[in-house]
DNA sequence: AATGAATGAGGCTTCATTCAT
DNA sequence: AATGAATGAAGCCTCATTCAT
């Protein structure tokens, strides 16, 4: 019946995203089985116990942080898939772009990194990435792909393949962030290295002008 | 006083390379951190005290199992570089297959997805990585892109950065077959996936038709 | 400034022994050390923080619970002893049997095990229910012993250790309800014990008709 | 094939008991759950991690402790049951009195009170207890209440529960023992507390004389 | 060279207790 | 008076590493 004091109420409601968050930063910094609770509870500005009130343990924060991580860009990419009118090609290029700039961009880029680190170990949270985050990715790209097959704007090749080898580099930035690059300073440029992989796809994708 | 056996004295020359190997498979399926050095030693048939005869710590069998993994297949796309005659595209796939053949179907296709997980928090071993394995790869595939583009083969485009683009597919097959894919049950068809990318890259690369 | 309704009047009175019966159900299912406050708070109906309203600690409210629960059986049989007319054995078997209806059937019944399981580890508590409970128990039967010695219903026989042997089938009974029995679901029927104890202890302690 | 020194051999076979011998003791002293494991390590002289060389856990020290504790008693009583020439109530007072001698004067007096604090927190290890000590217990002073009956030494009653009531003295001796008296100094002389047990049960358990 | 018993530091998790609201 | 979020000490358990044999 009472209103808890806001200053109360917004912490408690915020809390778990703070520490998602944090331990978002710390799994991908150092792996999920390297990363202490009590960093991850430090980082966040909390005690180690308060990690409990909200995650029953170190897996089930896990697999919070994934599903906060990743599900919103898909949204959004539903959303620019449905909207889209121009040709097939500027939407594959506007999808992968998304992913850049929702993912690449923000806290979430790690995840991809993190997900190939663990999906061993963690099958459940394997089972659940893949599900909502790759099959839906998946999707996406291959509505691009057939509507372009459909309409002539780009050759006949296997859908399901080729979704994976157009996907392939933009993983392949994210992660190299998130492993090698930082630690050898050897960052590459997102910009420069997605316009080259467009390129090669506008004119691989093309239907043959032989 | 008893002179050792001859299957005993062969054993204790292959040793080291016994246990790099059984080390790889259990770092690769569960990752470094959640292998215990217990499971090594009964994978090699060892006991557990025996792998300090060898290695100095944990970390340094890590080293050697990612220094006894890569080398080999590097060599030989040297020397398929050296030797080769046709044009700068089936020199470019004649580097891609190889690492599928010398990499991908032997006992070290794991090792990207392995150095992926855990370079941050092996610096030096990423260091290591980087000089011996990736610089020496990248050249290769760097070499054989600035030939098709001097002799006119291919269209002038940023070689460093198309190296990566042209790599990244290949290296996602790897990782993808040593995380997500051997926990769902989704593999991905090899031959089929490095077809369609040379396909779009034989197109994406060539010097504009129009 | 706003006047507390009757109930919650009520209530507020009744608190302590709600809390304390509640902790009483949970120490005696699982023990001192394994019950959780916060489930003792959840089975009263209040929240965690109340429960130091009302008790320093959990060590407190432990002596409370004790303190609640056995004193007044206590009372009763001091009453029956006071007022009893009939021979020695039919006021032995009025004490035991009100340890039955006064405890037994209560849900104090628990509390001999609870005492049993947790005194060294609480010397004051102990200490407590032995002056208040122990030493009080024996008081009464050491007065129908005596009472039937002197007449010469019961034979001679050291009163001290024989009020022992006379009260420790009624303890056991209870005390196995509470422990193997509640998770063996091997009931015994106390009517029937409680009548083979008094057929024993009736011919046992006659004097002898030899 | 190559036999271990001997201080090494003997110390690894007896590790186990020492084990038990100093869980017993801790538990008994201060229950299961406030016993450390690190305690139990200190007095046996190991460190922590050894105790997990031996147990799976501390559940399994637990169970480990009650099997090594009561066994070799209830087998020497089968054994008297099967030589015994004697009356019925000889056989009854040979029966409880090795009961004192193999277990109230030896370390696993404190036993009884154990399982009766801990049984409903492990219900294995009760199960475990009810199966291999108290069916075998009551199966030993069943046979000789029976063999009584059967002569004509003793009276008819229900043997099952006569069993209990004849019982429940002896082991609340036990209980006694570990639990108030040895906080209290309080202690009951077990030869006269036993004297008078057997006195009452006795003239108790005869065929009336009247 | 090889073993495997032993160690002990360190992590995850629990929960009695506190305190701002 | 009541709440329940937050704390942090403490315990169980794991496992890299050591060393006597």
């Amino acid at each position: 019946m009472i209103v808890p004091a806001p200053t109360r109420r917004r912490r408690k409601e915020a809390r778990p995203s703070e520490l998602t968050e944090a331990a978002l930063g710390l799994f991908v910094e150092k792996g999920f089985a390297a990363t202490r609770l009590e960093e991850v509870a430090l980082r966040a500005g909390v005690s180690k116990g308060t990690l409990y009130l909200y995650f029953d343990s170190k897996e089930a924060l896990f697999k919070a942080v994934i599903q906060e991580g990743m599900v919103p860009a898909l949204i959004e990419g539903e959303g620019i898939l449905a909207r889209h009118t121009g040709t097939s090609f500027e939407l594959l290029e506007a999808l992968l772009r998304i992913v850049w700039t929702r993912i690449g961009e923000t806290g979430s880029a790690g995840i991809p990194k993190l997900i190939v680190a663990e999906a061993r170990n963690f099958p459940e949270v394997a089972r659940f990435y893949y599900e909502n985050v790759i099959r839906r990715g998946r999707a996406l790209v291959g509505a691009a792909l057939e509507r372009g097959m459909v309409n002539g704007e780009f050759r006949q090749m296997d859908i399901e393949t080729t979704i994976e080898v157009v996907i392939a580099p933009v993983l392949m930035l994210l992660i190299w962030r998130f492993s090698m690059a930082s630690c050898l300073g050897r960052e590459i440029d997102p910009r420069e290295y997605l316009t080259i992989h467009m390129d090669l796809l506008r004119q691989g994708l093309l239907r043959s002008q032989v």
